[in-house]
DNA sequence: ATAATAGTGTCTCTCAGACAGTATGTG
DNA sequence: CACATACTGTCTGAGAGACACTATTAT
């Protein structure tokens, strides 16, 4: 991209053998992902226990310090592997199961109690899977999120999260909710085979309002690619469903608007 | 927001005492600022020339070290204003004069060559400000983004910039260009008071395409707070146009959408 | 007068909301 | 059978796109 810049001599080769990273400020860097779901009919989200202080007892999210050498959305897929068990496919596709993608940073001072962490936040949309009984997993499990302290989200006597990591939700569910409405994101929450009940229902978990039948099905069969028939029903408590898997559309025109 | 959590206890407090927070991975942090404007009809971003390595010579986004007590949009107002004499109104409302919002962060390793470096880009929109001479600003001044060599923006041929800032220019041009849609923000980039056409006008500018002049008026007048009247008119190339102010609204139902 | 831009009115087509009705499974 | 859910069809009103027309200035 910046291949063909102009002042890349031997000037600037001498200066970087020369340069010395030493002096600027220590500021930590930290990942954490808000991995969103939906279980039971309710948007949740995974978070763990602290073992440690500070906020020892509190649920937070999983995350931690970014390696020297890698990436940032490498840090977020490993912190939440190794604390949850959870492993999310890479891939860039918005429909792709285990969507991941970068939320916002936050770096207030003060946010962390023990020094300066700078954490930059991913929010990941996955269907249920289930948490690891790993080691490192113990304390690790979904939420949903109005059963958290999130301020406009859960009630204020709910769940209380460590560090600012209501803020963090609060925005990851406000992103989804978003993005809901002009992306082909609901069928990340969705298994590789769904009916148009179940994608019908995850814009219900996530809006929190429901959603007229009828008029859903016309839409979401009406955008070319957002979903594929499979040719196969699966059983319901009614009558039984015709499966679809994601199609190739990744935004949709035009979109689908909350009230 | 997470006051009465459970484990702060003094056992925490002697925690906290004795953390030695030397030991951390040792990443840089900084922010770097897309500050974009409409000037002659064309979508432009506030850009200073390098005077040191690496990249000497090339064209950058102003930006540098966030301060150890210093919160990270404060750190992108100060090195806008220390590199190109530009000052910003703070607030949080979308559609003041001078709105800054956070985009996205960067942190590849080997995006800056010195060391790594994890940079918190923030995106500005404002009316034309002119760039003050001050000492630091010799060298800072707009650049129409499509004389710029962006992937899918401007040409490749165009003007190259340092490090990785033609992705970080290219993502916040795509963040104008999609909250123009739903948002009035079209508004920050208009003076205090604007005709309809000016406004128009920031539209065609960022997303590069005519509108139609009646209907624009029609839906932007039907959108209840997106414009006020001021009684007053302002002369153009024909008829005198009426002058508006920015609305109280901040969200428009139902967006103006792109082609 | 012409040119240029502001501003108004209207037709049509698309589409979302509302709702009625039919189909196909289970207990 | 009742019940639940899937699926289809239709009416209507809001609104976007297209376009024609009028209004008010400068030259």
């Amino acid at each position: 991209m910046a291949a063909d810049r102009p002042a890349a001599d031997d000037d600037e080769a001498a200066f970087l053998a020369a340069y010395d990273p030493g002096r600027y400020p220590r500021i930590a860097v930290t990942v954490d992902v808000v991995l969103l779901t939906v279980r039971h009919g309710r948007l949740s989200v995974l978070l763990v226990r602290r073992g440690a202080h500070p906020f020892r007892g509190c649920w937070a999210l999983p995350g931690g310090f970014v390696e020297p050498d890698e990436d940032l959305e490498d840090a977020a897929r490993r912190e939440l592997a190794e604390e949850t068990g959870v492993r999310l496919a890479s891939g860039e596709e918005v429909a792709a199961l285990g969507h991941l993608e970068q939320l916002r940073t936050y770096g207030t001072p003060g946010r962390d109690p023990r020094m300066r962490v700078v954490s930059v936040a991913y929010v990941g949309f996955t269907a249920h899977v289930e948490v690891a009984a790993a080691s490192d997993a113990a304390d690790a499990r979904y939420w949903a999120v109005d059963d958290l302290a999130i301020g406009g989200i859960g009630t204020d006597d709910g769940v209380p999260l460590a560090f600012d990591h209501a803020r963090i939700v609060a925005d990851g569910v406000e992103r989804a909710r978003a993005k809901l409405e002009y992306t082909t994101l609901a069928t990340a929450f969705c298994d590789e085979r769904f009916t148009l009940g179940d994608l019908r229902r995850v814009y219900e978990a996530v809006w929190g309002e429901p959603l007229h039948e009828g008029n859903f099905r016309r839409k979401v069969l009406s955008t070319p690619g957002f979903v594929e028939p499979t040719g196969e029903t699966a059983p319901t408590d009614g009558r039984p469903a015709a499966l679809y898997r994601r199609g190739s559309a990744t935004r949709l025109h035009p979109p689908i608007l909350r009230g």
